[in-house]
DNA sequence: TTAGCTGAGTGTCATAAACACACTTTCAAA
DNA sequence: TTTGAAAGTGTGTTTATGACACTCAGCTAA
């Protein structure tokens, strides 16, 4: 298969797949795009996966998980990042993941060894219901996501503490929200990651002592409160403060 | 290839390789172990690389680099950590390496991605000339690398990365050193890999602050110089101060 | 034997960051 | 006009950071 030289470019390769976790934000906590491929024979229970896909042979992996992210939300060069290949020989081993390995692809009992990723949208820029996909996709709460097939709840868990991990030293939570945020929606983001707790006033302090947010003369309207200042991200005086060797949130 | 199943236990996956990056460190820089597969026809100059193989359908990714590992230093179960995927599909493009692939791989067209790994071993356990490798391999100061086969230079940047941000974060530093080592090497060793000068007044206090160093009955003999006390690292007092929530080693 | 070299080992002060903590303000809706 | 809900704000304490220079112990070679 792999050796067969003729329509290279449109030859998807058996061996080597991409999964996407799609991470979004609505302002409370952490979603991840799940695709619901129907009721398994075997559990009985919804069969949910994270969206993938085999490469083909002419893509490099950064593209295919772009072109994942696209093909199902139409989003186009969001972020992302990659986590890391999953090469487990059983990780396709469960009888629910077999059923639909056979139904699906060329070559079901292929040892396949995936690049997973994690992509990070604003929320608003998909919704599910006004997608037309044959196979229903929809956000999930994380906290609510215990069940994944294959080795997809592995992955996910590797994508939360690599988000975790990498916020403390990028500002790229950023691109879960909208262009214009307020601190209160920055601070909700960073203690949905961080999975605790953060000081208001501590937390307002720190981001804004970094000067990496542009306070613009617009105030959110119409909420049943005091209405918020809206910032937006800064990215060149990131990249300055970033070349100066910063790189520690202090969170 | 890959949808034959007779043997599958001894089968290598045509599209799918390890490579690993295995650092060393000799109290003064950091090495990495390179591959030497001769002169290329192409460049006439030695073609250097980092030791990689196809896995095998049976094994797992862990596992492939731990095989690379021990078949060329007969290391078993050393730090091993994973670096990611690399798939370009030009990766191994090269003039000079086509030529290689065609004399080693049954496939040489085939589309390889690859997943690296670093590991971190005590130099002293491998000494490349007691070695019987037809390729030689030999350990190759990191900052006199300036060229190798495929990607694999590249890879070696992220490595590095991987290794500074790993570090200020957990103390994998100590697999690079012997059991019983002195506050000095430990100082260097911080110093090679985040690249920069630590004040080592700053640098003792800090690491001994924080308590995961057992101070040992036994100083250093034979130098011209005050002799050195020892010491050993406690993996138990590590655990205990990570499980309370410590991954910042503030350098 | 001793002078000289090498790296080991040590303390303080000033500055900056981290953390804990509670009340007032503004708007919308009832 | 009262109520509810989230916005916004300051200080004092503690802890970590970073800059900085001399003495000590052992070896070597004159």
């Amino acid at each position: 298969m792999s050796s067969n030289k003729k329509n290279k470019a449109l030859e998807l390769n058996p061996n080597v797949s991409i999964d996407n976790i799609i991470f979004g934000f609505d302002f409370d906590q952490l979603y991840c795009l799940l695709i619901d491929s129907g009721i398994s024979k075997t559990t009985g229970r919804p069969r949910l996966a994270v969206p993938g896909d085999l490469i083909y042979d002419n893509e490099t992996l950064d593209e295919a998980a772009n072109r994942i992210l696209k093909e199902l939300t139409s989003i186009d060069n969001s972020y992302l990042e990659q986590i890391g290949a999953f090469g487990d020989p059983n990780r396709m081993g469960k009888e629910s993941d077999k059923e639909w390995l056979k139904s699906m692809r060329a070559e079901p009992d292929a040892r396949v060894i995936t690049v997973a990723y994690f992509s990070l949208v604003k929320m608003d820029d998909f919704n599910p219901k006004a997608s037309s996909f044959a196979e229903s996709a929809g956000w999930a709460p994380i906290s609510e996501i215990h069940e994944l097939a294959f080795d997809h709840y592995e992955i996910l868990q590797c994508a939360r503490e690599q988000l975790k991990r990498k916020i403390k030293i990028q500002p790229i939570g950023f691109n879960l929200l909208p262009e214009k945020f307020t601190l209160s929606q920055l601070h909700k983001l960073y203690e949905s990651i961080l999975n605790k707790p953060l000081d208001k006033r501590n937390f307002r302090r720190k981001i804004l002592n970094l000067q990496i947010l542009t306070p613009l003369n617009e105030k959110q309207v119409g909420v049943p409160h005091k209405p918020s200042q809206l910032f937006e991200f800064n990215e060149e005086k990131y990249q300055k403060l970033s070349s100066e060797g910063f790189d520690n949130f202090g969170f």
